[in-house]
DNA sequence: GTCTATAACAAGATAGAC
DNA sequence: GTCTATCTTGTTATAGAC
């Protein structure tokens, strides 16, 4: 294994990378600066403009990092469970395992810096940033398309907008999950520590719960 | 009535308190001046100063002028279900509804700003700054109290991790409702416009069903 | 209570030496 | 590719006139 022969050049743009995306998780995107950031990698202040041309592009380039990756992997499990069903519509329940259970693999991953990410990704959802507003849509878009039209497929009697709103329940219980492993919260310090995996398994099954629930009373006319 | 008989002072208060309810919500903390705030309220600069003191105290009070009446009424739910339960368990989904229900009802109110606070609510709960980490747990801290304890007697077979981690998730998926209505997200377009009232029972049915979900396998030993 | 003016500082970005 | 030094702008906060 070499140890640094490389230090240089490629691996400050990945020095860069992990501390931004730490501090920005910790911080948000105006919260962190590039002081901050290039101190805690260890790197120079004008290696950020250098490398990535703005803040704003590092901040991009933060998700693209590892949004591309993992929604990649999302369409490929579902066009696995599309090639075995053979033309038939799938299971609601193995469609929202393909989708969010990819997303707690990662989050599980805490060496790696997944799980970081992940609660990033969580926080940046809430936070409508103009410019990442547009960039997350763009990166989101084929995968959020062809998971809805499965869920379309597998539940032809609801209602499309009642799909979609859980859809997006879903979504907010998963960030919160991911971001009340180990971050502040009005629950904090009540959780007992446990595994990653138990709290995949408590999730997925509140969310199958939340999916397979009576359709609401559309009211009074 | 009285146009601008009191326009000073009582009224600049209010209205430094509605600009930075609104603009905080928009930009985050961080990325809100409070030249920005003041700007939109028409008042002066050093105005946030004078009746507030700091940036961070007027963060504060934008949360504590809601969100103390918010729990306040929470409790009086609580309190009225007991009274009428005698002393016997309350059902799940009461306790749910009492606690969900009177937020979604702030959030309905998008005249008179519960709509932009609850989403403002809603976001800052993924934003870990320390200094609203803290006041954020001691303004909940009896209010979440009693409804925890509401829901592990009503569950009494149920470990009392899972019903946090549940209580946790439906937290996720309310946050994400109220802001989806108009935000950003992912989603975002795909939505039809909607009353809220409509919006309420689909979150509510949606948290029911995650409520009563199959308990998880614990996984292998 | 309200205003102007300004102090004191931190931000992102870049020019130019090495 | 990396560094230092600096430019420009924007930030919170406050002193002091009205």
């Amino acid at each position: 294994m070499r140890e640094d022969t490389s230090k240089n050049s490629i691996d400050t743009r990945s020095r860069i990378l992990d501390a931004a995306e730490s501090l920005f998780m910790e911080y948000g995107f105006d919260g962190t600066s590039m002081r901050l950031i290039t101190g805690q990698a260890g790197v120079n202040l004008a290696a950020i403009n250098y490398h990535f041309g703005s803040k704003e592009l590092l901040f991009q380039e933060v998700f693209r990092r590892r949004l591309t990756d993992l929604n990649r992997r999302r369409i490929a499990v579902l066009d696995a469970l599309e090639a075995e069903a053979g033309g038939a519509p799938l299971k609601p329940s193995r469609i929202v395992e393909a989708f969010f259970g990819e997303a707690l693999r990662m989050a599980a991953d805490v060496e790696g810096g997944g799980h970081t990410f992940m609660r990033l990704l969580g926080r940046t959802y809430t936070e409508p940033n103009d410019f990442v507003r547009q960039f997350l849509a763009e990166e989101y878009a084929e995968c959020v398309d062809r998971f809805l039209a499965a869920l379309y497929r597998a539940l032809p009697e609801v209602e499309r907008t009642e799909i979609l709103w859980r859809f997006h329940f879903m979504m907010g219980a998963m960030s919160y999950a991911i971001a009340g492993t180990d971050a502040l919260q009005l629950l904090a310090g009540k959780f007992d520590d446990e595994d990653p995996a138990r709290l995949a398994s408590r999730l997925m099954s509140f969310l199958l719960g939340g999916l397979r629930a009576p359709l609401a009373d559309p009211g009074p006319a």
